[in-house]
DNA sequence: TATAAGGTCTGTAGCGACCACAGGCTCAAG
DNA sequence: CTTGAGCCTGTGGTCGCTACAGACCTTATA
């Protein structure tokens, strides 16, 4: 006999294709406790809910903007933490800004030693190249 | 009786010092092969020359400039490849070059989205926030 | 010369954020 | 009833380090 299934609820694979996250990365979420356990079938099959599938767009999208796990658990309220406030979700995200912005910053930096020794480059196919003495010196 | 050195021998603390190279790394990178295991003392110390100081300098310009490992031991002609030419630099510089770009037009893309979310919110001692919305939708 | 402090040795484990696989179950279709 | 797909668990790998623990060696001082 199947387990009873209502209409919006999933095992991994479905939810992994529905959000276009690994199906293994689900299973790492909850694990360290991103996502609540799911409930299981008699067979100890994951059933998810519309609720996990939020949770995990959440996760998702978070991480793409570049939060850090830590900053997406302080973002949910999770662990022994209260739902945060919007001054506090203000502040993490200021935060985070700043790491992009200075992130940026550096990558700029290099983009420009980069660019300006490549151009040095002859191309050719000989040992001595300036990049290498211009990492070298 | 201490064993010999020269004026240009150093262990490697002083590498360490010398290079501004975190102690346990330079072990590291004797393990993976990006510096040669140098010669020991009768009790095992290493005994690092001018020619290390050299090679742990280029390694670490080239991380700074976010060369991967792999990169770099391309560009050293490492493992069981020949010392690279000058196209070959160049190539592999600017693929780099690209990854760089990338990167960076990533973090603006975040950038924009951190900024204007952030500016939405109010930072008031409440648990709306539009930036969670914004996030989640 | 004894001892204490500090450097070095090895191996190993941890970080963050996953990804992948092996070996065993379960489920649904034909 | 069999086949194949999907799910389960545990474990190990990735990258570039960093940080121990516990043993050994060296150097300086008393």
């Amino acid at each position: 006999m199947p387990d009873h299934e209502t209409e919006s609820s999933m095992k991994r694979g479905e939810l992994a294709r529905l959000t276009g996250c690994n199906i293994e990365t689900i299973r790492y979420y909850e694990k360290i406790g991103m996502l609540p356990d799911p409930p299981r079938t008699s067979a100890g099959y994951r059933v998810y809910s519309r609720d996990h599938v939020t949770r995990l767009h959440f996760i998702m999208r978070a991480r793409e903007l570049g939060f850090a796990m830590e900053d997406i658990r302080g973002l949910l309220g999770l662990g022994d933490r209260a739902a945060p406030t919007c001054a506090e979700v203000k502040a993490r995200t200021d935060r985070h800004l700043a790491d992009v912005r200075t992130k940026i910053a550096d990558l700029k930096r290099i983009e420009a030693v980069l660019a300006a020794t490549a151009a040095k480059c002859s191309g050719a196919e000989v040992p001595e190249c300036p990049v290498l003495d211009a990492i070298g010196s």
